[in-house]
DNA sequence: TGAACATATGAACATATATTCACATGTTCA
DNA sequence: TGAACATGTGAATATATGTTCATATGTTCA
């Protein structure tokens, strides 16, 4: 007896294993921070910012030097910049005119490790 | 001396810190490598796929199931379940007209939980 | 075999996003 | 103060991507 099918309102999808789909709707996590965690990853998702946070690990650096690093120009590195300080992955200071950056997070090293784990292992 | 100022010819870049460009450029992994981290990293920056992936933890589940619980249509499901495929996160097995999809890594559960650390620490 | 059902998939559409360009801001130093 | 320089940012553009719709594929069972 696992579960009569029944048609939901919305969109006509059938369920098929009904107490499966209750169990786990309630231990689903709050709606929000699963948005928040793609909202996450999604800054992760830009070789250009995969990049960026790569330098970083070797070094604080300014933004030009980035940009040379990468072969890219300024105004790209610096709205990437931008898209990282946002999700508070790094952060800055200035010394005269030059801003440096550096990595603000202890967990983005752990995060590429793993990522890095799963890319070599197959 | 720590570095002349050097016009780079492509795009118009200084070069404040020649000496630490040159020794991070050395230090920098493969390209390739890192375009396939962004590209990994990509799969986990949309709701949905991050919901699926919560899903999975719990359960083992078919496509409509998961359809119902997401609230979406058994389309959307099924292309992102591609796209998790793709990335080798997921694997399914058939059995009869059900298609089961299940977890097919051990490193997500560790990203998401680094992740869920850095957005509930600050 | 053919109807019913679960899933997969191509095309179309709407939306999001990365980069570039032009220019603004802010700092140093003569 | 004004020139030179490093960085920030809004607008525009091109491209990528998620969802929907329609339909194809593959399986079961009468």
């Amino acid at each position: 007896m696992n579960g009569n099918k029944v048609k939901v309102d919305c969109c006509e999808v059938n369920i098929i294993h009904e107490d499966i789909v209750k169990k786990v709707r309630e231990n689903m996590p709050d709606e929000d921070l699963l948005y928040d965690m793609a909202d996450f990853f999604r800054v992760f998702g830009d070789s250009t910012r995969v990049k960026i946070l790569h330098v970083l690990f070797q070094s604080e650096m300014c933004v030009c030097d980035i940009a040379a690093l990468l072969n890219m120009n300024q105004s790209a590195i610096s709205h990437q910049l931008r898209v990282l300080k946002g999700a508070r992955l790094v952060k800055n200071r200035r010394e005269g005119k030059v801003v440096y950056y550096s990595l603000d997070d202890e967990h983005v090293k752990q995060i590429f490790d793993q990522a890095m784990a799963h890319l070599k292992h197959k």
